[in-house]
DNA sequence: CTATTTACGTCAACTATATTGACATAAATC
DNA sequence: GATTTATGTCAATATAGTTGACGTAAATAG
């Protein structure tokens, strides 16, 4: 039983095709970010069934735990959704109590957006979990490269989006560095 | 206009979470993994979209360029998919003749997938879209942060899942270190 | 050689997350 | 008073995934 046919005929392609791109390397690096992040969301994921809830309300939780207040408009930015979408697991969100929404005070057409007591300690929990991924990685991590991390993600984000990110966690920050 | 209730007490729970998780600067890694990964898929998204695939093909497509010759069983080893999730965009990248199965020579039960020309070419030309991102990321850079990257991702990994995936780059690179 | 296991395919129903498009409402602003 | 803005909502559709049940051909164990 010989090689099946079109064998030979991949490897040339494929070391054409790594000669045109030039990087074994960087396609390690693709790999291992696709890996990173599948175990990184697996964490969240398994807390987050027992809730009932699913990856979309861990994000809509988590933007509001940190930046209380957040308006609709500001969160649609922040995930990038239709309102429509949103709006399915933000009303789950508040029916099940774990959101509240309260009208703006300048502008009574905003709704700000609220964790409860409840979805604080929910999303503390889930922001432990990953946070403490991020530690272990740390500790794991010789020294030299630890600074290197949040420089590399940094760098990872498009460019054209960089401000609104740093406006983010100044933001964040701001608002008294919730969980 | 006061302060809306409840931010005061919201305040104090979330200088407790911070308290009690001991990490502000952990959560912006958090976040900033988050929107790195978001932009990341971006790239190959908007060219997957000339084709009617989805992200779910990209991952079917690059597997199997990456390791000419998998198997089924392997394919939802390394996805974590349902083989009858896997089989509805196999099925449509079999018929529009970007993925070739043959039956296996050893074990003719199984299906041993390759790309097709066609198929290595759109495998090359999204992979070489997101190498270009680490590439410009490296650039980007200091010197002493560029081999930080790789050593972070793995570390990002669950520890039982390393194995495994050393074993899959090894073996891509093996295959030839298709793009 | 028969029995079982393995590798895979398939039908069906369902869930989660997202989309587009249209329309409604109340509050702010011109 | 007219218009724009912030948000809600109804409906249809797409994509990606699930569980469960059943089928089939090939390998393997007895």
């Amino acid at each position: 039983m010989s090689e099946p046919p079109g064998v030979a005929a991949w490897r040339n392609t494929a070391a054409e095709a790594a000669v045109a791109t030039g990087d074994g390397d960087a396609l390690e690096l693709v790999e291992l970010f696709f890996f990173a992040y599948r175990d990184f969301v697996g964490d969240a994921d398994r807390l987050l069934e027992n809730y009932g809830f699913g990856r979309a309300h861990h994000r809509v939780l988590h933007f509001v735990n940190r930046r209380p207040g957040l308006t609709i408009a500001a969160l649609l930015d922040i995930l990038r959704i239709t309102k429509q979408s949103l709006n399915r697991v933000l009303k789950q969100l508040l029916e099940a109590g774990f959101v509240e929404a309260r009208a703006g005070v300048v502008d009574r057409r905003q709704r700000l957006l609220y964790p409860t007591p409840k979805g604080a300690t929910l999303a503390r929990d889930l922001a432990a979990l990953q946070s403490a991924r991020f530690r272990k990685v740390m500790d794991e991590l010789p020294p030299a490269a630890r600074g290197a991390a949040s420089k590399f993600l940094f760098a990872m984000i498009d460019s054209g989006e960089r401000e609104r990110v740093r406006a983010h966690l100044a933001c964040a920050k701001a608002a008294g560095g919730a969980t």
